[in-house]
DNA sequence: TGGTCGACGATAACGATTCTCGTTATCGTC
DNA sequence: GACGATAACGAGAATCGTTATCGTCGACCA
């Protein structure tokens, strides 16, 4: 089943009822490759000609990121974004301050090491964020 | 030297003339061990008898992050943590999402995965941040 | 001592996010 | 197929952390 499908399956299932915003926000989202704001999703569905609230898309962004299915991604310039979550997608994020450019990476042995620490912590950790911050191969120097 | 005559030392090389608000906040910072956002250190230097305005607080925080004095931590509640930056001391934090505690917990293996990582991006990284999140041990289950 | 320049603090402006509320869509029931 | 309950929806107001502005003051130097 895609993503969307799974998404709107697992809303009912807790209660909600996605309509026709829902729906437009969760097959934007599956169209994107990495993590985009509220504002951006919302001009995004706007230039589109369909039309969603502001606060239609900040409710689904909500929901999604209670439920997992997406990653909330907050890169520290005040806008926090999100991605589809999706098993096989697990990334993080390099993120260069002069262009202000976002470029996802994955490492399987951050990973590990991250589990290592969640083990010892003591914590039921759920979530964890990793983002590298400095100047990209076009911006260094 | 002790961080707050370190931290003025470097802030006169940069040209900036760091008053008496400026000693306050860095005295502060010092004193802490964890954390603290622009908002908790102005109201702990004011029920503190000194008065210090908020504005130079967010100033000298800003000048500080451009220097790397303090580290810069997003939990992603909407506050912007600083904490004094020592050699020693460098660390990363749990965030219980139950109670709202927050932990420091530092682990060489993380920060070697990481440095591979960076290695690897082709960026020239100059920063990078892990977030914990999940519940507390007195908060599980 | 007078002049320059940045530090300082008060306050207004800003902007992302959240809240509120009236309207509309959905769903199970009759 | 209408009905009533309930949640979704969108518009706009409110919130609140952060930033920008501006007048005043004090440190430093000629
Ligand atoms: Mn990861
Ligand atoms: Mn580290
Ligand atoms: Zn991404
Ligand atoms: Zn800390």
């Amino acid at each position: 089943m895609d993503w969307v499908s799974h998404a709107q399956a697992e809303l009912r299932g807790a209660g909600y009822r996605p309509g026709a915003a829902a729906r437009l926000v969760l097959e934007h989202l599956d169209r994107e490759d990495c993590c985009r704001g509220a504002q951006e999703i919302f001009d995004a569905l706007s230039t589109g000609g369909t039309k969603v609230g502001l606060a239609s898309v900040y409710r689904m962004l909500e929901r999604l990121d209670e439920r997992g299915l997406v990653q909330r991604i907050d890169l520290g310039d005040g806008i926090v974004r999100y991605e589809a979550a999706r098993d096989a997608g697990h990334h993080h994020h390099l993120v260069c301050g002069a262009c202000g450019k976002v470029e996802p990476f994955a490492d399987r042995r951050l990973e590990r090491a991250i589990e290592a620490v969640e083990e010892r912590s003591g914590y039921s950790v759920v979530a964890h964020d990793v983002v590298l911050r400095g100047a990209c191969a076009n911006c260094r120097d």
